[in-house]
DNA sequence: GGAAAAAGTTAGGCATGCGTAACTTGGCGG
DNA sequence: CCGCCAAGTTACGCATGCCTAACTTTTTCC
């Protein structure tokens, strides 16, 4: 799975592989509003995708996705979820500016960094108890809203083994 | 304190100030071989750098920042700083990867990325307990390494409230 | 003090990625 | 069936940011 492609062709491949995924197939017209971009930005872009097998396109026709361009898209768009997750479920950054940032930042983390923040997130989220969240991210999300430390920190130099 | 700067103008910018501060100042040569680009580039960026007034240099001569440019630089290097840590410390990447993926992460994340994520590195690493780590981080990098659940975790379907 | 080396600069080229303006094409209504 | 309009396309142009090659200036050191 070659993956030579710059930030941007990313980005067009994600586009069209979110709306092929929701809408059964993707227009020029389309990818160009949900990159905001005009359409012969699109047209330029798709031509490098192409070259490189991952889209099919004939002139004046929809985009589809080729099965090589449909993994590579996956790929993409599960570290976009990862940096989603950890912003907004752990992090508490608000949902649009967290789906932003996801956006920007998922160009730039190496693979080592992926699987390590895929793990912090099933680490968290994947923690079985009644409420769903652990003590120690509730004590995060209290600290971040009001600055108040964690319960087992307020009484005493000893640490509980909550945190 | 305008911002209107590129990536790339951020990354000349937090250069000069780190060899300023580390030598006492800076030089073209030296930033290049800092960034990884040749002295021409160096050039062009540090004109932009002046125009805004971030920056002296007079032909031929060395390079420092005006305060305007050090608080800027305080600021973009603070950043990189926050990210880091986080993903050295926390998640556990390692150092020269972390480093790295610091450096093109800082311009991509929102003040509320930013202060989020402040706010977690500081409740992680301002836990007080002698061995400097909170439970649930060392039993994140136990699970990080070996896939091995917390222990409060194996044995029932109850939590210990540790994670 | 002057030549050689090192540092800095300029000129000019290339790739990426976006834009506008002007066009072609396809499909729909009258 | 034909004109019209929206969608798609092409042909530019511009900004950024890097490069190499060739230059000027500064520094070094014999």
């Amino acid at each position: 799975m070659a993956s030579n492609l710059s930030h941007s062709a990313q980005d067009y491949l994600e586009a069209i592989f979110l709306l092929a995924d929701r809408e059964g197939l993707a227009r020029v017209k389309e990818v160009a509003e949900h990159l905001d971009v005009k359409k012969p930005s699109v047209v330029s872009a798709i031509k490098v995708l192409m070259r490189k097998g991952l889209v099919v396109h004939q002139h004046y026709g929809c985009l589809e996705l080729t099965s090589e361009g449909e993994e590579l898209a996956k790929e993409i768009h599960r570290r976009h979820q990862v940096l989603y997750r950890f912003l907004h479920d752990i992090l508490g950054v608000k949902a649009e500016v967290a789906e932003a940032d996801a956006c920007r930042i998922e160009h730039h983390i190496s693979p080592q960094t992926l699987e390590l923040l895929v793990k912090f997130v099933d680490f968290t989220e994947s923690f079985p108890e009644r409420d769903k969240t652990p003590k120690w991210l509730d004590y995060f999300q209290r600290f971040a809203a009001t600055g108040e430390a964690p319960p087992c920190l307020q009484d005493s130099s000893r640490g509980c083994g909550c945190k």
